[in-house]
Order: C-alpha cells, then structure tokens, then sequence
DNA sequence: TTTTCCCCTTGATAGAGGTCAAGCTCTTTT
DNA sequence: AAAAGAGCTTGACCTCTATCAAGGGGAAAA
C-alpha cells in the first residue's frame, strides 16, 4: 500500500495535480515514525514541519503555568497537525505534539512549501481552500465553546467524530472541550 | 482619500500584485454604505460577500435558541468578516453580521474572488497567507477561551485590542468572550 | 504471577459565574 | 420637554463545574 495515498487523495478533493507536480511534492515529503508517547513538537523549538498523519493518532496540546493540559486538536488519519503559529512566524513553539498511538507521519518543511506554492498555482489553491475550511470549522468551534454547556459540547463531540471519541483517551477529549477529567466522567453517567 | 488604499497596502503586505492584476480585482469589488445597526448578513441567506472594512466597525453573531447573543468576531477598519461557513459553502447562513456604526465596506462574491484565484496565482498567495495566519490566531483564541477565567480572558482582549475594547458596547465584548453583561462589568469594577 | 502505572470513577466541598430583578444615566425619538 | 430606549451597574441567589481526595480496574512491565 502506498503511504502517499491518503494526502494525494486529499489534494485530488480540492484540486488536479499534473505528474510532474505531483513529483516535485513529493520530493518534499519526509516520512517519521513515531512511537506513542513520543512528541512531534516541543515548547522552545520551532514547529519547522506541517505535518500529515498517514496513519495513528496525534493529538497538539498546550501545558499551563500550573501544569494543565488544554488540548488544542486531535488528529488521525488525514488529518493535518501543527503548532500553526510558531509553524508560521518561525518563532519557538508554545504547544507540545503527542503520539496517541504508534504512528506515520508525513513532514513538509515551511520553506519547502512556501517555495513549492511559489512555483505551483493548484498547490498554493489546495492550501488555500484547506486552510479557509479549516478556518470556518474553528469559528465554529469557538462559538460552541462560548455559547454551550459542557454537557452539549461533548455530545455534539460524540456526534460528530464517534470514531475520534472512542479512540482517545476521556482526560484528552476533556481538556479538548474545556472539561475537567471528572466533570466529563459525571457527564457521560448521567441518565 | 481612496477608499481602495486600505485593502491594497493590506495585499502589498504579503504579495506583489501588477497594475493590471489590481486593476481587474478592484473591478470586482463592490462598495457598500451600511447604517449603525443594519445587518449585512442574516440566518438563511446565504452570505455571498467576504466584506472588508474599510471604514466603520461590524459584529458578527450567532442567536442561539434562548434568544442570547454570542459574538463570533468584532471587525474595525482593515479586518475581514463575514459568515464563513455560509459562504465556503454556499449554505444558509447561521449568524448575523451588523453594524456597530455607520460603516463602508468593500463587497468582494465568492465567485469572483474562485475566478480570480484560479487566475492570479500571487492573488490565491494572498488569501492563502491570509487566512493561514487568521487560523493560527482562532486557534489561540480557542485555547484562551478552554484554558483561562473570564477574568484573564477580559484583560487578554483589552492589551490586545484596547482600541476596540474601548469602541464598541460591553455588551457585546462580554458576548465575545463568552462572559455574561453582569459578570463582565464585576470584572471591571474589581480593585 | 505480582507489581506498577495509567486511567476512570465517585464523593464531598467550594467558588466562579450565570440568572433574575431593579435602578440609574445618557442618548435618541416624539 | 417628555418619553422611550439602550447600555451599564449592583444586589441576592443559585447552579454548574472545578478541585481535592480516595479507591478500583485493567493493561503493561517486571
């Protein structure tokens, strides 16, 4: 089975590739392993890589002054994961990247792909209705947070990604909705 | 003055554009005058434009079923807004977009700003990085808002923005940061 | 197999912030 | 000028959820 698949296919949704495109791309493409537990990304450095999970669970999370997980996503297969900020501005990551599972990643370096969007007009348009996608769904999530109980957030958690919620552990899916371990334990018990 | 400067510096920010490239997007904008409290966007019709501010302030903000508001952005001058979701997908829209003054903004529909994509590749750069750099910032506002007290939450916004903090109602800024009118203004009334 | 660790659950308690209600000021409308 | 409306404040009360603490089950490690 071909490890490019998953992203190709994803490319495929949104734009068409020539071969020759599609070479150079992956020409760029760093393949890593990485054991659960392992972390992708670390506060201090720079999140040098955009990163697409070919196959496990990754999830990116912030750890506060008094010790605190608040995870900021869960990703699995075909999803894209960073710390989009300190990918951005090359300055010194803030959020930790943790292997939930054993996992296969594909890396793409910052300035492989400002150089690649440069040159490649259907590239830079797949980044570009990826990340205004990935925009509208954040708006959406921001909006459940200020405006829903917990109770709702997890249920329309549950609703939506079924297959991320039995897959992870409850204390991520918590400090992913803003919940604490224990409120979230009293929530999926009640009647 | 020309009511074009703002949104052009804003492109020669992060592109390089021709004369003749800026010359075919501004054909496609539309200028729009807008009364305080006039609502620009309205649940079940589908947000057409990306709006740009050139002059004025506008809210965005989703209703929800108890008749309370929840503000999903706050715009001044040089800011994008509109109902995102609705106009990737051509959906109906779920939030309103109003007035918070008299306000000009620049019209830009979805189908022009696809055509010119496809066509004027540093002009697809330009929306890329744009909404790249607006995801990183949601994502933050997204940990504030799982990770921080109202309080905290408050004192973030006004160091960040202290020129809308001090332009637009309580209301509304209480609204944004998911913090009830009362309990916002015993925020401020602390020592 | 036994031990250890990780994760989840349950109970008791306290506090942050929401809700309801009333009143006040300032602006806009009539 | 009077009336109405919008926005802010304050008080009383209550609910939701975080926190602290203890215990249990199951998987991984020894």
């Amino acid at each position: 089975m071909d490890k490019y698949k998953g992203i190709l296919d994803n490319i495929a949704r949104y734009v068409k590739l020539s071969d020759d495109e599609i070479e150079q791309f992956i020409s760029k493409l760093k393949t890593t392993r990485i054991k659960k537990r392992q972390f992708v990304i670390q506060p201090g450095f720079i999140s040098d890589y955009r990163n697409y999970i070919v196959e496990g669970a990754v999830r990116v999370f912030y750890l506060d002054e008094l010790g605190k997980e608040h995870t900021v996503s869960i990703g699995i297969e075909d999803w894209y994961f960073t710390d989009f900020y300190s990918y951005l501005n090359r300055s010194p990551a803030e959020y930790f990247a943790e292997a939930l599972e054993d996992s296969l990643i594909l890396q793409m370096r910052y300035d492989d792909v400002e150089e690649l969007c440069a040159r490649i007009h259907p590239l830079c348009q797949y980044f570009r209705l990826y990340s205004e996608r990935a925009l509208s769904y954040s708006l959406k999530r921001t909006i459940s947070n200020i405006s829903k109980t917990s109770e709702e957030r997890y249920w329309e958690y549950v609703n939506k990604y079924p297959q991320i919620a039995n897959r992870v552990p409850q204390y991520v899916l918590a400090s992913y909705l803003g919940i604490s371990p224990e409120s979230l334990s009293r929530i999926r018990s009640r009647p």
